[in-house]
DNA sequence: TGACAATATATCCGTAACGGACATATATTC
DNA sequence: GAATATATGTCCGTTACGGATATATTGTCA
């Protein structure tokens, strides 16, 4: 047995921006692309193969699903299944000690410095 | 032409855990293997395949390089180089971002909250 | 003292992910 | 009417991951 309660330990940073772009609302596959880009989103680019490849590997392993709704017929909307707002979660809380340390070490500037 | 400012753009999993390890302190691959599994550095397993196979990689880039000295003439002592250490302070600076963001989305327990 | 776990590094190799190239079609803008 | 943006999709070479396996030493414990 042992379903795998987070079967995605690190999230690649592909999986991360998609999760966490879909964490914020709905969007479809285009959306999620011009999302990643921006810095809160991590800052990647998404090129069509990385993009829909993994959109496909999230919907296999129900970490989001269609919603089946669309304002575009041309557009297919995802949102989060609760696995995948866990996931994201997991994730997020993963990534924060990380950066706690980075801190620590001096890596970047404390919250209240200019 | 363009030699690549940082070559790793978004860092996978591993070379952050190895990196942020040798942030701390010169080190050689057994006690990086140890760190990684520590929330701080990531919390991840690394195989001995993805320890040295990672750490060669990161030779060639540059990225770490050997001390040279050791205690023990088994271990191979590691240390940042400089491109290493501004590779691992913009990739915790990006994740700080990511992070910020999830927290915004209320992901996670906000700093003070208990 | 014999066995087992931990230390320490190394290679091999199948699987998975990445990401650029290419393709296609519509809508918009100039 | 041409170019750009929107929107999704496939293909495929390169890379990274990570478990298995190997080897040798040191430490522990019954």
């Amino acid at each position: 047995m042992s379903e795998r309660l987070t079967p995605h330990a690190p999230l690649t940073p592909a999986v991360l921006a998609i999760l966490l772009s879909l964490a914020e609302d709905e969007k479809h596959g285009y959306a999620i692309m011009k999302d990643a880009v921006k810095p809160e989103f991590g800052g990647i680019t998404l090129g069509p193969g990385t993009l829909y490849g993994t959109i496909d590997r999230l919907l296999r392993d129900r970490m989001i699903e269609e919603t089946g709704t669309t304002d575009n017929e041309r557009r297919r909307y995802y949102r989060l299944t609760s696995q995948g707002l866990k996931t994201v979660s997991a994730e997020i809380a993963r990534l924060n000690a990380a950066v706690a340390q980075g801190r620590a070490l001096g890596l970047i500037q404390p919250k209240g410095a200019r």
